[in-house]
DNA sequence: ACCATTGCCTACCAAGTGGTAGAAATAGAG
DNA sequence: CTCTATTTCTACCACTTGGTAGGCAATGGT
């Protein structure tokens, strides 16, 4: 594998899981068995680097929320589909939603940066909505805010592993299994009419 | 007010907003207008400064619950009771909330610590939920993961408001109200019979 | 009057930070 | 082989980090 995507991954790895401010570019270099400079050379700043990490993970999001659009047709079936994604893409790639997140709490300007790529997303989910509640499959009620509701929810359930962890709740596959069980029962009897 | 509580208010909101590892001792002191070393004479580390946070922060979060639930009755009246006081919290202190995801990112020992003193909270829900389920006021469903759940969706609505400004939703009080009901609404139909 | 304690300070330090300058290796093209 | 461009490296640097050592004024008990 190229040396600059080597650098990409394990550092989406590293702020997503540790945070931008607690990752190091020695650190980084260390695990990568490179020198500081090396990394440096492939992405000019520090900043740069989160910038391309957070391009590479909301192009991945995409696809794999795309892939989950595309193979279900409509109503609660479609929901199903992506809220299962979602989940799977919490197991394989927890850092790529612990990425969104860390910038949502970093701020401008990554934040803004990650926003203008995420909104086509939330968009069409939201004329999405706004269809289908037109057509009486989803109860109707406001679609922008079901969206970013519907998106916390996910998010939250999706990746409070390490706090359902320290509480003495396991996380093997069959736990997080049933808490998607659970938020898609819940997630049903809340939107399906 | 005594200069430890100052500081212990100061650091509360720094490392609830900003985060642990980018707020530094000496940022701190300058907004407070004295020196690094009077913080440290104060708290001998900055991770004892951040345990005592943490430690302060639950014993308000305490506080605030125990009184949305004494001046609640049962079933849905108390849950809307919660919801409602955790959102004025998340408008009023929203560094109290912000740091204790922030302590779920920065992993043990602090979280740990933090456990610790969120458990009774935790298992007073699940215990009352219980009955709630026995008496037929609320939907059977396992009820740890209920818990969390709602945890993971109050604390996400509550917090996520950066995200919502950053994507152009408006943040008046007026706008989280319409969230806040939207929420209520949502929690009655996944959880009411 | 004495002295110990409290509280905040100045001065300093070792370790680490992101980043620069430029040398050495590597490799493909003529 | 030689020239050139790409890549990785060593050697630094200015700055910030959390933390130590110790001084100095205020306070209050004896």
């Amino acid at each position: 594998m190229e040396t600059s995507d080597r650098i990409l991954k394990r550092a989406t790895v590293a702020f997503g899981e540790s945070g931008y401010d607690a990752t190091s570019l020695d650190d980084l270099a260390r695990t990568l068995d490179i020198r500081k400079q090396s990394i440096l050379y492939h992405y000019a700043s520090k900043e740069l680097l989160l910038e391309a990490c957070v391009r590479q993970a909301i192009t991945d999001l995409s696809v794999a929320l795309d892939e989950a659009i595309r193979k279900s047709s409509y109503g609660w079936e479609r929901i199903e589909s992506i809220v299962k994604r979602v989940f799977r893409l919490a197991n394989n790639r927890p850092e790529l939603l612990g990425l969104l997140r860390e910038v949502t709490r970093l701020g401008p300007p990554i934040l803004t940066y990650a926003v203008d790529g995420i909104r086509p997303l939330l968009d069409g989910a939201t004329t999405w909505l706004i269809e289908e509640m037109k057509a009486g499959r989803v109860r109707k009620s406001e679609p922008e805010l079901l969206v970013l509701s519907a998106y916390s929810t996910i998010m939250g359930a999706a990746t409070e592993v390490k706090l359902f962890e320290a509480l003495g709740e396991e996380s093997t596959i069959r736990d997080v299994a049933i808490r998607r069980k659970e938020l898609l029962r819940f997630l049903k009897i809340a939107l399906i009419p």
